[in-house]
DNA sequence: TCTCCTCTGTTGCTTAGTCAACAGTATCAG
DNA sequence: CTGATACTGTTGACTAAGCAACAGAGGAGA
């Protein structure tokens, strides 16, 4: 299920799995992730519903894909995942987590309890996983898994505050008034 | 090849051809329509090379198909395939092909004196269909090749001139100019 | 309670799509 | 002229997607 991520294979899959993908998505938009059916994707994607469950698990593993996706997206458009730690960094990773977020509640038809924390799961671990990857290039031996914790845990409640504020306005000034707070657990390990 | 329009058929079939299509109007806004390979078409569709050939001949099967299947929408959203001869539905008629070829050349990069041709047949192929269909459902039984075939060339003829004009006012005015003329071939058979 | 209904996962067989390889044609440059 | 390159159209063996049918899990309502 969903072995290799974008190496050479089968263009069937690709595209089917795009088609999956687009369907979701354009779901969420209308509707609430509770009230979507495997029917419901499968329809709109114009796929047989067996050859959903040939990709995907259920729709919770269909969520935390399409959230890894968008969110991987996000990621690399700021050439963040082939990179190292560094304030500037630090900032754009927090600005990205804050503008993701935003988008997905501006986007998303009613954000419900359950995939609220269906997607906090998915992008703590996308966080901590960069987090890791960064501290662990540096030459301090001491391992990252400790700071990198804390940092994901206040990354991501800094952007869920965020993005939960009525009027946002100027998250450049938020992000750098919340930087240093962060940068102050990372800095001295990497 | 292209047997059943829309009956129920596989889901594949539809969707590969939806793709294919999609694909090839695309490419027809960006370039020529000769030098637009079938490569180019498969690639930007996400579907192998060989898949094309079990749909269409060739590049030219494509286009003959993708061109009645726009300006099928175009009559059928004026519902003029369900109905009669009358002076308004000729109207309307002549209103469609004109703006069916003025899209044509403003979508379509460099018109080609080939493509022209190809289009022109097609075209006037369909309108030789629904003209016919029309005076075959009067209760005059004299054949109806005659007539359809004159008034076919001359409505063609009309929205060729009138989408090659440089600047193009007044439709309205232009259709109204030209319908009695039209209509005078038709309405005694009718 | 019982039935009706909708959705979920799963299965074995069928069919469309993929792949790689082939021969054939055309164009272009050295 | 010759080799390189690019596109066409076709083939047979392989693989993903479609289908229909199934059992099972709720939920709504009489």
């Amino acid at each position: 299920m969903l072995p290799n991520p974008d190496e050479k294979l089968d263009p069937r899959i690709k595209r089917t799995r795009g088609l999956i993908l687009r369907s979701f998505e354009d779901l969420l938009a209308e509707k609430n992730f509770e009230t979507i059916s495997v029917q419901d994707v499968t329809d709109k994607a114009q796929i047989n519903r067996a050859t959903f469950y040939a990709h995907f698990q259920d729709k919770y593993a269909l969520l935390d894909y399409s959230i890894s996706q968008m969110f991987m997206q996000e990621i690399e458009k700021r050439t963040l995942n082939v990179c190292h730690y560094s304030s500037d960094n630090l900032r754009n990773l927090i600005l990205a987590v804050c503008e993701f977020l935003s988008r997905m509640h501006t986007d998303c038809a009613q954000p419900h309890q359950q995939f609220e924390a269906l997607i906090e799961a998915q992008i703590k671990q996308q966080i901590f996983g960069l987090l890791s990857h960064w501290l662990e290039q540096s030459k301090s031996k001491v391992p990252a898994e400790i700071p990198a914790t804390v940092a994901t845990w206040a990354i991501y409640g800094l952007a869920s505050h965020y993005s939960h504020t009525k009027k946002r306005p100027a998250l450049e000034k938020f992000v750098d008034e919340a930087l240093p707070l962060v940068a102050v657990n990372l800095e001295q390990f990497a």
